[in-house]
DNA sequence: TTTTTAGTTGACCGTTCGGTCAGGAGAATA
DNA sequence: TATTCTCCTGACCGAACGGTCAACTAAAAA
C-alpha cells in the first residue's frame, strides 16, 4: 500500500499547537507545514483544507480533554470536591502554558467557538458536542451529589468554566480559574 | 480648518457591526471601507491602523455597555432582582441579533478577547478594563444587597455572565443567557 | 476673495493567503 | 524483481490582505 508517513501526524500536532496559541485566523497553513517539517503540497495530500485540519485539530484537543475529565472527575473524592478539582487542575494548565509561552493560551475550544462558530457551521456543531459532552459529565457528578437541578447547575457550571478561563486569558491570570473552584462548590449545592 | 465629514463616524459604525458579526480578522479594511461608503485611502486619513479602528470600535461599544447597564443595574429594583434582569435584557438583546442575522453575535467584548488577546496587547488592556468596570459595577450591587465577599462573588457574576454568552454563541441559543439569571440571583446570596 | 487645511480619490505596493498540480520518489505488496 | 499505490516536492495560481501616496477638491478661516 505505497510508502508510510508520520506527516499527518506532525501536521495534527502542529495545528494543535499554533492554532492553540494564536488562534485559527493567526495559523497560517505555511506556517504549520513550517512548524510540522512538510511541504504545503503534502498538507493538501491529507487534508482537503485548512478547515479541515481544525476539524482534525478539535478531535484531537475532545480525545485530550476527556483524559483530563476522566482525572479531574475520578470517583477517589466526593463528587463536589471533584468540581472543585476541575477548577483547580485547569487552572494549573493554563499556569503552565503560562509559564512556557507567557501568557494563558485559554481554553482550545471556547477560543474556536468564539473565532469560528459565525462562519464555519461544521466546527461550531463540533464544539456543540463538547460543551455538552462536557455538561452531561459534571451532571453526573451532581447527580452523585443528589442535588436538585441537576440538569440546570451542570450548564451553569460550564458556564461558569468557559466564562473564568476566557477572563483567565484576558487577564493573563490563571488565578481566576482557581478561585472560581470554590464558587463552583457553592453553585452545586 | 478646511472641510468636515462624518467618514469617521461611518466607518466605526461599520467596524462595531462587521467585527461584533465576524470578528476582527474577518473584517476586511475594505470590507470595512465598502460598508461604510468611504475610499480605503480615506480610511488611513482618520485612523493609522486597522487595529487603531478595533480600539475605537472598542471605545463605542464601552459606552453603549455602560448605557445597558445604567438601564439593567437601575435602583428601581431590589439588588438580586437587577442582577437578574441583566441577565435577562442580554438574552433579548442577543435574541434580536439572531433574529435579524440568523445567529447569536455574543459579547463583542468577549470576542475580541478570546480572538486578539494573545496578539494585541493594547487591545488586550482595554478590554481588561471593560471586564474590571463591569466586575466593580456587579459589586456595588452586591454591597446594596448587603451579602459576604461581594468581590469573589462579583468576579464569579462576570465569569458566569461572558460564560453564557459565549455558550449561546456556540448553541446559537440565547435563552442559555436567561435561564443564568436565576442562577446568578442563586450565586449572589 | 484668498489662503489654509482637512477630506477625498484611485492607482499602486509588497506580502501573504488558501489552494492546485504534474511529476518524481520510495516503500509495501504481489 | 516488477508493480502498485502512497507520499513528497516545488513551482505556480488568483485573490485578498493591510497599507501608501501624490494629486485633487472643497469648505472653513483669514
Amino acid at each position: 500500500m505505497g510508502r508510510t508517513s508520520d506527516a499527518k501526524e506532525r501536521l495534527i500536532q502542529s495545528g494543535m499547537a499554533l492554532i492553540h496559541a494564536g488562534g485559527y485566523a493567526q495559523a497560517g497553513v505555511q506556517e504549520i507545514c513550517l512548524h510540522a517539517g512538510v511541504r504545503k503540497g503534502s498538507f493538501y495530500h491529507f487534508f482537503a483544507s485548512k478547515s479541515a485540519l481544525a476539524l482534525a485539530v478539535v478531535e484531537r484537543f475532545r480525545l485530550f480533554s476527556e483524559q483530563f475529565l476522566d482525572q479531574a472527575l475520578a470517583n477517589d473524592l466526593p463528587p463536589l470536591d471533584r468540581l472543585t478539582r476541575l477548577f483547580h487542575m485547569t487552572a494549573l494548565l493554563q499556569q503552565q502554558s503560562q509559564t512556557e509561552n507567557g501568557f494563558v493560551k485559554g481554553c482550545p475550544f471556547g477560543n474556536l467557538a468564539l473565532e469560528m462558530s459565525g462562519h464555519d457551521e461544521s466546527l461550531r456543531h463540533a464544539l456543540m458536542e463538547v460543551f455538552a459532552n462536557l455538561q452531561l459529565r459534571l451532571q453526573q457528578v451532581l447527580h452523585e451529589a443528589a442535588v436538585t437541578q441537576a440538569e440546570n447547575k451542570a450548564e451553569a457550571l460550564v458556564n461558569l468554566f468557559e466564562g473564568s478561563i476566557l477572563l483567565a486569558k484576558t487577564h493573563n491570570d490563571p488565578q481566576i480559574i482557581h478561585r472560581m473552584g470554590a464558587i463552583a462548590r457553592k453553585l452545586a449545592r
